[in-house]
DNA sequence: ATCATAGTACGAGGGTTATCGTACGAGCCG
DNA sequence: CGGCTCGTACGATAACCCTCGTACTATGAT
């Protein structure tokens, strides 16, 4: 049987609430490169992504790391599947807090990105 | 003779070309609350405010500093007047790279003060 | 010239952060 | 079971950041 909302889903993370969730600790998150990085490319999938499908340039510790920076701060919703730790944005709740405000950072990252590229 | 325009306003500061603010500072920049109260301060105003009208929780040293960080990273521009030094969001310059970002930051921060009020 | 005001420079303290490496735990598959 | 993959935990390190105090410069007013 393979019921996804089974316990068999596994062991749940620590989030904020939905009210908990403050604007410096988001724009500290996403200051960093490596996690605005992961947020643009959560976006632009739209769905959940395990930790692994990313390919930064850095080690599995330090990715868990970047990892947890961003569900601390209420930008992503982690979730255990099996052995993978699957990672959505939470689009519902940052709209609700800040309207607007997520579309904003992403079209500028991207126009960023279209400016500069990659390079850091 | 008190012409603004003068070498009488000053020294001036270095700051970033338009070209060169990278988000991910800008972000940095504004997810200090004191760093965001000085903006959103700045923008509630509209004009130029010298250092010293900010009644700001901090030595004037650690203002100093916030201030240099908000120069440095694009936030604002600041510009020697006599013996104050005055500060001005760069709006157009963040609107051109960025448009839409600063006045949803900004909303954002209001209604996070509106929810929360000034508890830190 | 004297003094007050606005802000700077420098250094230090204490906390946080990004990064790594190694060792470990938890599900899956053969 | 045995091994594989995914991710965690912990400790270490080096860098960075916010804060302060004290000493200093620069401008304007008396």
């Amino acid at each position: 049987m393979t019921d996804v909302t089974s316990a068999a889903a596994g062991r749940d993370l620590p989030h904020p609430d939905r009210e908990e969730i403050r604007l410096e600790a988001v724009l500290h998150a996403l200051s960093d490169p490596m996690r605005l990085r992961i947020v643009r490319e959560l976006a632009a999938d739209g769905s959940e992504l395990s930790c692994s499908h990313f390919d930064l340039p850095v080690t599995k510790s330090t990715t868990t790391h970047h990892f947890r920076v961003l569900r601390e701060s209420g930008v992503v919703r982690q979730v255990y599947r099996g052995t993978a730790k699957m990672n959505g944005l939470r689009r519902e709740d940052l709209d609700d807090l800040f309207p607007g405000l997520l579309d904003s950072l992403l079209a500028a990252a991207g126009r960023q990105y279209l400016r500069l590229g990659d390079r850091a």
